[in-house]
DNA sequence: GTGATTGCAAATCTTTTGCACTAAA
DNA sequence: TTTAGTGCAAAAGATTTGCAATCAC
């Protein structure tokens, strides 16, 4: 049973991507992975950072979301145009997306199987295969 | 065998629909619906339209890309962030995404078979599931 | 020190909106 | 007429960019 160590985790984390563990990447590495999966746009975790007094720019944000999800620690989920969202669970799911309140659901894995998946167009390949359940309805 | 009636086409469409037929609308129409399954970013087809020696706004190919969607006349497919793809097929079908060009590819509904579906969360019910393949490669 | 990173403000891009003008019924 | 629809230009929202100041190594 390991204990929680916050702070090592994010630096490992930063560190095993190869980016160097500025206050600010540690602050948002930290919101993001402590704790459950989490799906979140920009503007979120820029207000929640600025809510537990870590000072981070909004620019400083998008960087670093972009840099985490090339590292391989986020993944983008595409819900809407006009908003894009990260989700801490980089393991292979899919997603419920509650349009009455724009919020992201996980559907792990083995939940949800595609039977037949038809042949990429000649000359391609496929990078990934997303599945999106809008559902509806106040939950 | 039907022969071409491009006017009468997109005029029963709108009449249909309950739009008024306008110059720009209907001009739109015989755009989006002579020939076959198409999907267009608002910009591409306000672009298209000019082509055409049809005058047109860009505000107006916003407003009738909405409202043939809410008609049923288009169906709004979600694949980028920060931009908005329209397809002309309203049937159910899926999409490759050709991620080095932003070129949309309909899967025909019975070519992608979800297998198992997990029930929808509590309270809510399904509106749609929307299957994309992302693809990288020349083509 | 030196090069990477940050913050800010301006710029960009897509989409929406307000409102006077035009056109369909 | 009368009301819906259009065009324009401005506004709005999300994201990016340029660059001087700051920080990690």
């Amino acid at each position: 049973m390991p204990e929680h160590r916050p702070y090592s985790r994010a630096l490992d984390r930063l560190k095993a991507a190869g980016l160097r563990p500025t206050r600010q990447r540690m602050a948002l590495a930290k919101l993001l992975f402590d704790g459950g999966d989490r799906h979140v746009t920009a503007e979120q975790l820029h207000e929640q950072a600025l809510d537990a007094a870590m000072r981070v720019s909004l620019a400083t944000v998008y960087n670093a979301l972009h840099q985490f999800t090339s590292a391989g620690m986020l993944r983008e989920v595409v819900v809407e145009s006009g908003r894009a969202y990260f989700d801490t669970n980089t393991s292979d799911h899919h997603h419920f997306y509650h349009v009455a309140d724009g919020k992201l659901e996980d559907i792990a894995g083995d939940r949800l199987a595609v039977a037949t998946l038809p042949p990429p167009p000649a000359g391609t390949s496929i990078e990934r295969v997303d599945v999106i359940i809008r559902v509806k309805g106040e939950r």
